[in-house]
DNA sequence: ACCTGAACACCGTTCAAGT
DNA sequence: ACCTGAACACCGTTCAAGT
């Protein structure tokens, strides 16, 4: 009860630029082990022999193993809403929709384990970090934001657009987790066949959210 | 290297009903303990501990701690399928698939820590455990059914049943997953308001994958 | 303020030993 | 064949002690 609960979830330097910064260590080392290990094989232990510390040490800048986790994840949102901002500064028009699910499958193929701690029950309330439920949040205006403006251009059906957003959310986010989970491992099994099975998906999206008689 | 990789992961008894069989009582505990503490705070002894036998015990009935849950999981898939399967038995026609998914969304809100086991990644290799693979695969045998049907009484429009299939599983799973891991607690808060956007999402399905021009 | 070393109460798994 | 008791190598977390 001696410390003040691990300020800087994001893990920036305590003066400027210090690189005596050990909490922003203690995240890129476990940002590397979830990557290599999964939230299975992750551990703070481990954590904290890769950044050279003793196994207290990170206690000093996260209260627990699940405050770590957070700041990974959020970092993970963050990198996710890059992605998808990317995609609506170069895609416009009717394609967009499409183009971002695909984008968020892809991005959750190549970072599966990122993606299981954004979304897992590793970090039990997500509500208790406010920092990582802002960056959730940003990614998922990015998305109320495009089902928006394709509903203004005539691409989209009339509707509680946040009601769209959640639909088009689950499907990519469902089809992502089945791809990781290895549920559809019987019939798609590398991936650019995955690709091809989110671009069909992602069409089924942009058709169903169309305006009816098209 | 002296046990028999522990065969029976269903957990039958050894005997036509012999009620001393460990390997069910261990799957009945693990099952509760998961319902209970979810994943995180699952642990094989303690699963041994509330069936009264020593911590090595389970050993000689399952290979592993991964390989106990993979028949909970498995026992997860059974349930699905039997209340997908009443489904398909009650209600017919146009609304079968609205109501599928809507069963679906319900079985995960209500056995959220049942689902987590089914998908995630605590087993690793679902393929390692074939009656695990099989259950799960009917479950999803009984989604591409009902397409088809749909399909053949113009319900729903042409294409790979599968590829519909998953499109519609990808959909409400990605809710289900959505909602249990918390990720939309700031606009849903209540079981009543996640029925409701179950249904209002299902609605979306069966728009969706209907016939163009309805 | 920040970190170490040692400790506590847990784990999963193995292995000899019992019946 | 089936189970126990003890052990090994890990964990997350805490706490006194150092600087």
């Amino acid at each position: 009860m001696r410390r003040s609960a691990g300020r800087r979830p994001s893990g920036q330097a305590t003066r400027s630029g210090a690189r005596d910064d050990l909490a922003g260590k203690l995240v890129g080392a476990a940002a590397a082990l979830v990557a290599e290990r999964g939230p299975q094989g992750f551990s703070l232990r481990e954590v904290a022999r890769r950044a050279r510390v003793s196994e207290a040490a990170p206690y000093w800048h996260f209260p627990s193993k699940e405050a770590l986790l957070a700041a990974v994840a959020e970092q993970g949102f963050a990198s996710l809403a890059a992605a998808m901002a990317e995609v609506r500064a170069r895609v416009k028009g009717r394609p967009q929709l499409q183009q971002l699910g695909i984008a968020y499958v892809r991005f959750a193929l190549t970072h599966p384990s990122h993606v299981r701690i954004m979304f897992g029950p590793e970090i039990t309330d997500k509500t208790a970090y406010p920092t990582l439920h802002e960056a959730a949040e940003h990614a998922l205006s990015l998305l109320v934001a495009t089902i928006s403006e394709a509903q203004r251009d005539g691409h989209v059906r009339r509707g509680d657009p946040w009601d769209l957003a959640v639909a088009a959310w689950a499907l990519v986010h469902g089809l992502s987790a089945l791809l990781i989970d290895g549920q559809l491992k019987d019939r798609v099994t590398k991936p650019p066949e995955a690709e091809a099975l989110a671009s069909r998906v992602a069409k089924l999206l942009e058709i169903g959210l169309a305006r009816t008689r098209r």
